[in-house]
Parts: C-alpha cells; sequence; structure tokens
DNA sequence: CGGGTGGTGGGTAACGTTTCCCAATGGTGG
DNA sequence: CCACCATTGGGAAACGTTACCCACCACCCG
C-alpha cells in the first residue's frame, strides 16, 4: 500500500548535476553566476533546471553561503503609510534574487527584539528596520551580525545606513501652512516618546521639536501646546477630546500622522465641531486615507516609496561590501493642502 | 590587524553540549522536548543554553526537521480588513515556538505562484493563503508539498482546510437591510472575475451572486445593476461614476468592500451627491476605516481576527498529523449599520 | 622545450541540526 | 538467575548547498 500524496522528493542539485552530466560543483557555479563555467557548461545546466523543474532550497543554502532573503520590519502595518515603502523596496530588489519577507507587525521592545531575531535567526542576508524602537545599541548589535539598513529614524552608526525624511522641516511646513492662513492657536498631538535615549531619534519626537522651533521662530511660543497620546486613532481621539476641554480652545491641529488625524476627525465629528470651519486638522504621511473625498486631509508627504527604494539600494550595497563606510540618506517632504485646513474664523 | 567588528562566530549546538558536558544529541532532544532525556539532562542543558545564549538555526533544523515558520500571504497589505486576519493568526500561535513570515503583497497569478514558490523554498512548514487567485489544482500541488490552510475561498479539496465567512449570507444581509429602509433601486459594485473556474470559490464572486439572489427573493429581479471594476478606491471611483451616469439613478450603492466604498464616496463627494440623503451606501469587511467619525460607513462584519485563529489552529493541527481528514470552517457575518444608509428621498 | 598562466572542471570538507540507530544500565517477572 | 524491557545517553550518518583547493589542458613566452 502507497501513500496516496507521498510528496516526491526534491529535485536536489545532485539530480541537476547527474542529469546534465557535470558535477554538483559546476552546477552551484552556474547558479550563483560564479567564475569557472564556460558558456557551453552554462547553457547545459540551465536546461537541465528547467527539465527537472529544480529549485535551489534557501535553507541549504544559508548554511554554507546566502539565502537571498531580506527580512523587513515594520512597526504597524495598520498605518496606510508604510506599505508604500514596501512598494519601494520591493520594487527595487524586483529584477534581483532577492526575495523579501515580512516580520508581522509589532509594539513595544519586547516584541520588536523578539522579531529582528527570528529574522536573523532564519538567515537573512539583510534586515531593513522601519521605525525600530530598541536603544540604539541594539541596533548596533544587530547590525555586526548582519548588514542593515534602518529607515526612519535619525541618529547614525557607523555600523549601519540610515535613510529619513526631514520631519523637523516636514512640520515646519505644516505650522507655516497653517500660520500663514492667519492662525495663533496651533495645537500638536505627538506620540508620547519617554525613553531619553530615543527623544532625539525617533520621527515623532522630531516632529514634536519642528513644531516648537517653527512655532517660536513665527514668534507663536506662547502659543505652544502639545498633547502627548499615540500615533494611533484613538490616542488622536483622546488627544482631540483634551484639546475640546481647554479653556482656549486651539483653532488649529497639527496631528503628528494621518492616523492620529483620523481619530481627531471623529472626535470633531462626534462633538459637533465643524473641520475647517470651526478648527482646522493636518496630518503627516499623505496616506491613501488622506487623500480621499470625503476626509480629503491636508498632510506632509514623505515619498515612501522613495525612501523604500534608497533602503533596499543601500542594504544591498552593504551586503556587497559589509565594511564601506555607512550613509545616511535624509529626503525632503513636501506639503499636500487640502480641504482640512483654511483660515479661521473670526 | 584584526577585523574591527569580525562578528563572533555564532553559538552552536556543539558548544551547548560540549559546555553542559553532553552529547549534541542529547541538547537536540532538550530543544525539540523530545523522548529520551531526563530531567536532570534537560535542567542541565537549559542552563546551558541560557549561559551562552544560543539560540537554534532555522536553516540549518530545516535541512533535516522543522523550521517552526509559518509563511501567510495576503492578497492586499493595503485593504485594512487583512491585519485583521494575521492579528487572529499571530494570536493563536503566540505561545507556540511557531513564528509567523509574510510574503508581501501581490497581485496577480503569476507575482502569486512566485510568492507560494519563495515561502516553500525557504522552508516553511506551513502557508496560510488568504484569498489566493491560483487555480484549484496549483493549491491542491502547494498542499501536497507543504501543509497548507486557504482563507477566504470558497471551494474545498481533500488536500487543504479551509477558512470562510458566509458571503452570500453577508451580500444578503446588506440587500435586506437596504431594502427594509424602502430602496429598490439597489447597484452592487463588484470584482470582476474573468476565470470561470473561480467564479465559484472567489469571496467577490460569492458576494456578487448573493446579491443577485437576495434581489430575486424579494421581488427586486427587475433591479439587478451590478458594475464590475476591482476591489481597490479607484475600482470604486470608476463604479460609482458609471452609476450616476445612468438615466434612472440607484438610490443605494453596496460595495463589495469598505475600500470600494472607500472611491464610492469619493466620486459622490466630488459630484456634489450627499450620502445618505441622495444616496445610501454600505460596503463590506467593517475595517476600522468604516467605523471612523467622518465615514461611518455600513458595512459588514467578517470576524476577521477569528478567521485568523482558525486558520492558525487548523494549520497546527495539519503539521502535527498531515494526513488527517480535511476541515472546513464556515463563520457567519453581521451587518454594522451606521450613517451611510437612510431611508430613500421620497 | 621547460615553466608559468589563465581558463575549466571537479573532489571534498564543511555548515548546524536532526534522525536513526546502538550501548549501557538497572529493574522485573518467570 | 536469566531473558526481557524501559530508560537514558551518545555516535554517526544524513540533509542540500557552497567554499576551498587542486588537477588538467592549452597556450604563450623566454
Amino acid at each position: 500500500m502507497e501513500e496516496p500524496s507521498a510528496s516526491p522528493r526534491r529535485v536536489t542539485i545532485v539530480d541537476v548535476a547527474r542529469h546534465a552530466q557535470v558535477s554538483t560543483t559546476a552546477v552551484s557555479k552556474v547558479l550563483r553566476n560564479a567564475y569557472g563555467a564556460s558558456p557551453e557548461m552554462r547553457a547545459k545546466v540551465r536546461r537541465a533546471i528547467d527539465e527537472l523543474g529544480y529549485r535551489p532550497l534557501a535553507a541549504a543554502r544559508g548554511l554554507r553561503g546566502q539565502t537571498y532573503t531580506i527580512g523587513v520590519m515594520l512597526p504597524d502595518i495598520r498605518n496606510p503609510f508604510f506599505p508604500e515603502i514596501l512598494d519601494g523596496i520591493t520594487g527595487r530588489l524586483a529584477d534581483t534574487d532577492y526575495q523579501v519577507l515580512l516580520g508581522p507587525g509589532c509594539n513595544g521592545e519586547k516584541e520588536e527584539a523578539r522579531i529582528t531575531e527570528a529574522l536573523i535567526d532564519r538567515g537573512m542576508d539583510g534586515l531593513i528596520l522601519v521605525a525600530p524602537v530598541s536603544p540604539g545599541s541594539h541596533l548596533e548589535h544587530l547590525a555586526s551580525v548582519v548588514p542593515t539598513v534602518i529607515v526612519g529614524r535619525h541618529g547614525h552608526s557607523a555600523a549601519y545606513d540610515t535613510v529619513n525624511d526631514d520631519d523637523i522641516a516636514g512640520a515646519a511646513l505644516v505650522v507655516g501652512h497653517l500660520a500663514e492662513l492667519g492662525h495663533r492657536r496651533i495645537a500638536h498631538i505627538e506620540h508620547r516618546e519617554t525613553d531619553p535615549a530615543r527623544l532625539e531619534e525617533m520621527p515623532n519626537a522630531q516632529r514634536a521639536e519642528g513644531y516648537r522651533r517653527a512655532m517660536r521662530s513665527l514668534g507663536l511660543a506662547g502659543e505652544i501646546d502639545v498633547v502627548s497620546t499615540s500615533y494611533t486613532p484613538q490616542g488622536g481621539l483622546q488627544g482631540a477630546k483634551e484639546l475640546l476641554a481647554r479653556p482656549r480652545r486651539p483653532t488649529a491641529v497639527f496631528a503628528g500622522a494621518d492616523i492620529v488625524a483620523m481619530g481627531v476627525l471623529e472626535a470633531f465629528a462626534e462633538a459637533g465641531v465643524c473641520v475647517p470651519d470651526d478648527i482646522s486638522v493636518a496630518g503627516y504621511d499623505n496616506t491613501t486615507f488622506a487623500a480621499l473625498g470625503p476626509v480629503s486631509l491636508t498632510s506632509v508627504d514623505q515619498a515612501g516609496r522613495e525612501i523604500g527604494e534608497n533602503a533596499a539600494r543601500l542594504l544591498l550595497e552593504r551586503i556587497a561590501d559589509r565594511n564601506k563606510p555607512s550613509v545616511q540618506v535624509r529626503l525632503s517632504p513636501k506639503l499636500v493642502p487640502r480641504r482640512t485646513t483654511a483660515e479661521p474664523r473670526r
């Protein structure tokens, strides 16, 4: 009696070698485009590969050489900004042998460490970490084990490359836009940052700092009003409620991220506050959500695709030469004014 | 002269064995909770593992046994419904040794095949495919190679388990709700399905079929009006424009997915059509977007978390026993009425 | 004509883990 | 007291691929 679906043993490099009447070494050389194989040999081996439908097993490759796999970690799969970055990464990697795998959403330092370790254990050739919250020392450690690119986190290291958007400038764009419309009482909702070490490195902290600086430079230092919650719709909801409870309500709210603005808009709708007639609202990230008709949220565009492309490019370069000097790429944000911001009511 | 950051060789099972003064076999047994190790031995080995900070290398494990990795493929990372499923999966797997990795977004059969193959090449112990578009024969092939669970696709097989929501019933909920409000001219925007083989299996086709059946059973067969586009905001935009151009405009639109409804709402806003005063709009999936204040979209809840939990559970069972009979789980949808649906204007 | 030299091809030992076996021990029932 | 068994431990051969090195063959140059 035979197993009904006894999976037929996988085709290996040995089968290919036998079929093509060459050595396994030769097949391996062809697979890796390595030196030492004549054109005729290459053609013969490739034919055998096609005829047998051979596919190299990443696990076995990883034991000696590379797995041709890049691990990507996104902090929050729900934030519609991150898929843009991912598109940029996969786009840049599309015509290489590399394949991207994603670690699933994670929140918190502990979970993040678990996932980065899992990615390393699974033999990733390189890591792209988007807005990681781990302390810099841990990032350095990771980078010493495997080529790494850090996206969306300021502060740099000789061990890894970084790709960033200028969040200080982005915040200034928003504040400038609102001030130009005539607003003075401009409030900001930030993502609470407790760790002093991260205070300078995280984009959320930079946006808050950019807000403060811009307010000061416009002579609005006295109007600075920051609410600390989190970069989630719930954070926006809560922040907006706090602002509505102020004795002197702000006339404009700069939410640190579009998903925060989502919560803000919801809170205002519930409270019967009209946007932009009663209060203007601006977000950050220019997600697809912001562009949407019924929302039409003023936001800041970060060119997520470009960020991802740069990250992938730098990672490939670092995989090729692990000792190359580290690179910092900084891109510039653009304001996208829409219908949630307008002149304040007189 | 020494390398500045010459990555210190990884700790292996051999190091652990030496440190604990036992054989590598013994360490392996402890790692896998296998038979043949006394409690004292286990304690001794575990101590050595902790002291050395040993972590097993998945690639090496995969060569003989398991990699303790589950591959998940989502069709569209931008559709906010899918993270719910993912949460269910990771939740169910949280206190096991298994780790989830995601294949990045894919569209089209070819891309899907590439990613599933890449996941298999990378030694996944099991696959969870969400709403795959590949032909059934390809799914059977995959399932013969590696334990597989198919989510969100009707039609079953002895080779794999399935988890579904009853899309026919869900569509009926929406149509029933709109009819009860007094609507008769209820249109539907579907995701175009060209392949006849998939016509019965894909959720989008089932929703369209459910719409038709519900219309007929309510005596509204003459009012059936289906526009075929795609499950994207752009698809909704285009579909809505087509409907607005009808000589007799519908009074209600049932979009096959919330992201489609996003586009519909945008088109209506642009055209100055008021929702729900002029036209009612309903979606499907009950995404976080639908719940949002300024949107408040009537939708159908699919219990994505529960879907994911079931998928993960079934996959673990199938990994444990590859020859167990296949299981089909079917969950029931729930209507969530919100502010985009109302009585038609007289 | 001897000895480099550059272009080919292959043999073999890793890589880190698990699986398959066998050995030793001590207890147990006939 | 002998066979048998259950328990505990380890040796060694896989798993599929790549890295390292050596052999061979022309060919060219002095």
